[in-house]
DNA sequence: CGGTATCCCTCGGGATACTG
DNA sequence: CAGTATCCCGAGGGATACCG
């Protein structure tokens, strides 16, 4: 879980982007909108995640309480992950940003002459 | 400006974690929507930031078309930062933002210690 | 006043191999 | 199937000093 002391957010505001911030934290709480998922199946969804990250990634969600892990007793082994309601609460935010991000990116039309400035 | 395809994003949301990812850039936003600041006012506003990462955060911001920079041609000089229109649309979301902060922080009831600077 | 220039160090994330 | 364990690298950011 989040340890504000010692993150110490100058705003409220930086508390969400540190629970989003993350390579596949974002596509991953996309795809669980969906519905539950297993580990496996999130794979073959971000083909381009490692095991490692993902892994990573769905354990920071969880212990931020966006997300729930389910281990089912079984053989082979059964791991599901689904939104919690804080988690849920999360979706229109992302869709908002998604918007915004739309409109952004329209905003340059010239977008082949954007400069190759890095942020350094 | 933000290379789009350099950055890969994976969602368009993913992009105004980009332009708002920096350690000074929410607090820098939240002051310039109270109206047009100069530099070393923003520095008493913000005295825990070095002058360096300030100017590199405000760099980055104004490359990313969220603030503007306006020169005056004057002696001794004065520099004064105002949010584009680009970065007032910008505004409500992060207010949103702030608001799921702070009913994140709330629903966590054991971990109430954090310093909230006052914006709006 | 409003910045640059250096040096340094932490930490997120990649590649790869192994496991209950 | 669903993870761990190592090793490694580059970007972001801190401290400090200097400049037009």
């Amino acid at each position: 879980m989040i340890n504000f002391r010692e993150k110490s957010y100058r705003c409220t505001s930086e508390i969400v982007l540190g629970l989003v911030s993350g390579k596949w934290k974002i596509s991953i709480l996309n795809h669980l909108a969906q519905g539950p998922i297993r580990f496996n199946e999130l794979r073959r969804l971000l083909p381009e995640a490692t095991q490692r990250m993902l892994t990573m990634q769905l354990k920071m969600l969880e212990s931020d309480g966006l997300i729930i892990r389910k281990v089912y007793p079984v053989s082979p082994p059964k791991v599901e992950y689904r939104l919690s309601e804080l988690g849920e609460e999360l979706a229109p935010m992302l869709l908002m940003l998604c918007e915004f991000g739309t409109t952004y990116i329209e905003s340059f039309p010239d977008e082949v002459s954007y400069s190759d400035h890095k942020h350094a």
